[in-house]
DNA sequence: TACTGAAGCGGACCGCCGGTCCGTATCGTA
DNA sequence: TACGATACGGACCGGCGGTCCGCTTCAGTA
């Protein structure tokens, strides 16, 4: 039952992996031209340590995402408002699908990683769980709305790691348009009439 | 300059792989557990038979996702409304919508293939620049909304074929629930006001 | 500091898959 | 029937994710 404090060389190795494989995310173009082994040689280590550490491939780019996504989690969870939860919900929910939008407009690649690795849709993995369960929360205390937990679905898939990089990466829309558009988008679904004016924090 | 007639066999052969694709597609769980040489034996053809027809595996199945598209496509350019040429934007966009994600239902498997099938996004098949292409133009023609383009991409989204696995595979969802949720989050952005009536055709 | 067993390491190795090659069989035509 | 062109198919290749096992390094003990 106690649990065993990892040894200093297995940290030291889980910190190069993480930034190797971030460093090869960003480098290159497609997320799986990015190899297991590809991964271990820029990090100095050998490729059964990689497995060992994260199980599998899928394993090191949910556990990358997870730290990447890490600021914005305790900024929803703690922070102040309009992320923070005591922030009404009108005003909320904008602020979350931005905070999601920025996130993956930020981690292009890292996300495009994660959502296209083919074994086990971006569906199952938790942290969409858990946005998905907070804005569904949130959508439920506004009223007048389509069934929260569809609006929930839908407003996520607007920010799908494709979608974002299709428009902003090949079609280059610039980022603060494609937020504009989406906080327009999110407006119109929650009903908000007031003109025009998104948000540009 | 002269078209040369493809061979009898070839033809036949051509056919037969679509109807194996087809079949293991359905028959199995996760469309890459589907191999090429599957195809290939399910067929009674040679592997290199599968690569000369249609290039690479993407090649292969988005053969038969225009294929299986076909009726709908046709639906969609030449036939009565509210799918049709002639129905106005305001209720041929729900009709489109709804079309597109029946489609999805009744092709989980392969659609699902088709999006997930690692090089090169949705975005980039031309099936996809059709439909959105067509939603745009629609949407053009309606006063009132959000960024046509953004919205087009934003609507179509919500009909993303991991995310219909997911609600009506694995959660259990029932096709006319989620149809029934689509219309309505969609009459939702079109500024259709009248209340709680999703049509269910 | 010397000892020691356990935790961690790494590169050779495996099975599988997408994709290609080339000798052979089939088609269409005269 | 004969013959060029077209298509066939299975052996083959390179590369990837993932595993195995002999070796190294850590950290507690005296």
């Amino acid at each position: 039952m106690t649990e065993r404090r990892p040894r200093k060389d297995a940290l030291r190795n889980r910190a190069a992996v993480f930034a190797a494989a971030d460093a090869l995310f960003a480098r290159r173009q497609s997320p799986d031209s990015v190899t297991m082994a590809d991964i271990a040689t820029e990090a100095g280590v050998g490729k059964a340590t990689l497995f060992r550490a994260f199980g599998d491939r899928t394993g090191l780019i949910r556990a990358l995402y997870e730290a990447r996504l890490e600021p914005i989690r305790s900024a929803v969870e703690q922070g102040p408002p309009p992320l923070g939860p005591d922030a009404e919900p009108l005003e909320r929910v904008p602020a979350l699908l931005d905070a999601v939008l920025c996130f993956k407009l930020d981690n292009r690649h890292l996300a495009l990683a994660l959502e296209q690795t083919g074994s086990g849709s971006p569906y199952s993995a938790e942290h969409y769980e858990r946005w998905h369960t907070l804005l569904r929360t949130l959508l439920e205390r506004i009223p007048g709305l389509p069934d929260r937990d569809f609006t929930a679905h839908a407003l996520l898939a607007a920010t799908r790691a494709d979608l974002v990089e299709h428009l902003a990466g090949e079609k280059g829309l610039p980022r603060d348009t494609m937020r504009a558009q989406l906080a327009e988008f999110t407006a119109r679904i929650l009903g908000v009439r007031e003109n025009s004016h998104p948000a540009q924090p």
